[in-house]
DNA sequence: ATGAAAGCGCTAACAG
DNA sequence: CTGTTAGCGCTTTCAT
């Protein structure tokens, strides 16, 4: 049970004057007397009056909030990108409601439900695991509020989106692998459902390819975490075709891949090179270190929220929607040279 | 520009009813007749009618919304903690409002002020690392909202409470390094105007003291991030000073610790053991792995989320302030056995 | 320079 | 069974 807090209302009747009066004095309106609005500030401040944000957002039809729907925050990139959005939306003095999927599809749309009813100015979204129909999204276009997507896209849908180019660098995380002569490279690999999924094959693959090198397709495990990589090692060593090279979608599967090998007796990167993909601190923590895909999380967090914010305060309806691709940098570590 | 949302309104004008009538018939008041039920549900449907949560909040005076102010969501601690909380408040049926202080105390003191404008049920707050004055959370309590604090407490404030318990975790992590013959700990400490850092130095200095051994005030070294061990390590190594056993406040700085060492030629644990406090997924990824305390953030999220929302949600005025401990493992690995 | 009144979207007495 | 009215806290014409 909460006092109800103080209102505008409680300072006119306590100065003997009308609301309005106060309303206009908070906001240093010309028409009124320098003497009221001392009063009022005075009397706003003793009382520690707050403007109501709920009863401004319906007068205004503003509510200066904008939604951010996100699998995981556990995961360092994921909290990195909010850090970016959060420092500008702040900026710009914009509240954020943040909203976990948990990678499941109904919370998802329960999540865009909820950012709907608090009447948000635009949302942020990077799609969960399981997210494969995207009427939701269309949901939120079609009553025209600005979205934007990051990271985890959509192709073809009418938004804008802020990607990472993850082909590119899967390309030249590999490239770099058979520069460094390897030739049996493996491909740990994430949901093919996501689009960076099937990115990263691609890039994998087209360096391959350009390095005339024959795919193999069982060389593409699909793995995505240190355990799913520690088992799929397993099976590699059983099955007795050891691989020169992996490259990992994520930097926990290359380090479960690369502590598995070395249990084993395997070294790194003598006998077998690894390269993950950037998602958490952990590339100058392992030995060797990990030469890893930076994914600049906090950039991607910052872009993506400045696109939202000019569609949001834009008064045009429509200019062409936008992808923006980032480019992601190749870090060579002790993991592969 | 967004098109302003279909209202209650634009449903009873389509079907030549009042808007009170609407109201009902979507809260499947028994008043209402079964036909007009059915016709306002399905245009309801059709025109994807979204209740405004804002015009909701203003009229019942509840918002269904908690507020979260937390120093950093970079943070594998504290992101975990931000899940347990989004959980269980998703469960009940609230929304909540993530603000990052960044460890700033000027922007934890907005933070209360968006909250407080948002009219929000009830705060959480992990105190920044410079916050060392509390007028802003007074005033939180005297305006009768709810207040739990987690993990950086503030001793004697008149608020629901949930921390570990960092002494005895400390205790028991410098006693595991006595215990293996170690007599020469050194304690890498964080701030002490957080209690947590002054509890993680009390315990080490109990288990020194339990042990008969004398506490040499320079193996207490405020450093509680990678980089600033690696300079005290190698401070260290110049004077000569080398430990057999470091316990640090926090995982990063272990590991800090541990490379350097290593890479100066010492061997963990046969030189030094080393004892970390978990704020990431590092334990098992280093080599050797990291002994750390575990903290189990997600659990403290829960737990803290719980005591806010029985504030909320409970009839009494007052009931007494509640400070919960909870219990941190010590999960002993390869750095320190 | 100030007040009265209407309205943002919704609910809840109070009338019929 | 349904409509009218008032009001949540605030802003903003329109009067005065």
């Amino acid at each position: 049970m909460k006092k109800s807090q103080v209102t505008i209302k409680d300072i006119a009747r306590q100065l003997g004057i009308s609301a309005s009066t106060v309303s206009r004095a908070l906001q240093n309106h010309p028409d009124i007397s320098q003497e009221t609005k001392q009063q009022v500030s005075e009397l706003a401040m003793r009382l520690r009056y707050q403007p109501n944000a709920l009863a401004l957002s319906l007068k205004h039809r503003r509510s200066k909030t904008i939604g951010l729907i996100i699998p995981e925050i556990v995961h360092y990139f994921f909290s990195s990108v909010i850090s970016g959005i959060e420092d500008v939306a702040y900026e710009a003095g914009f509240t954020v409601i943040i909203c976990q999927s948990n990678e499941k599809y109904d919370r998802e749309v329960a999540n865009v439900k909820t950012l709907m009813a608090q009447r948000v100015e635009g949302i942020l979204v990077s799609i969960s695991k399981e997210t494969n129909d995207y009427q939701h999204l269309h949901d939120i276009r079609s009553s025209d509020t600005p979205l934007v997507l990051f990271d985890r896209m959509v192709p073809g849908l009418l938004a804008d989106q802020v990607i990472i180019d993850d082909r590119e660098a899967a390309y030249r995380a590999t490239r770099h692998l058979i520069e460094g002569g390897r030739r049996k490279i493996v491909h740990f690999a994430g949901p093919q459902n996501l689009l960076i999924g099937q990115q990263r094959k691609e890039g994998y693959l087209q360096a391959l390819r350009e390095a005339g090198i024959a795919a193999n397709p069982e060389w593409i495990i699909e793995a995505d975490s240190f355990e799913k990589a520690r088992n799929a090692v397993f099976r590699l060593l059983e099955a007795g075709s050891l691989p020169d090279g992996i490259f990992a979608v994520n930097d926990l599967t290359a380090i479960g891949a690369m502590k598995t090998l070395q249990k084993k007796g395997l070294r790194i990167p003598t006998d077998v090179a690894v390269v993950g993909f950037s998602d958490g601190r952990f590339s100058g923590i392992t030995d060797p270190s990990l030469s890893s895909v930076d994914q600049h999380g906090y950039e991607m967090g910052t872009i993506a929220t400045e696109m939202l914010l000019k569609r949001i305060l834009s008064k045009e309806n429509e200019y062409p929607f936008e992808t923006k691709v980032l480019h992601a940098d190749l870090i060579v570590r002790g993991s592969s040279s």
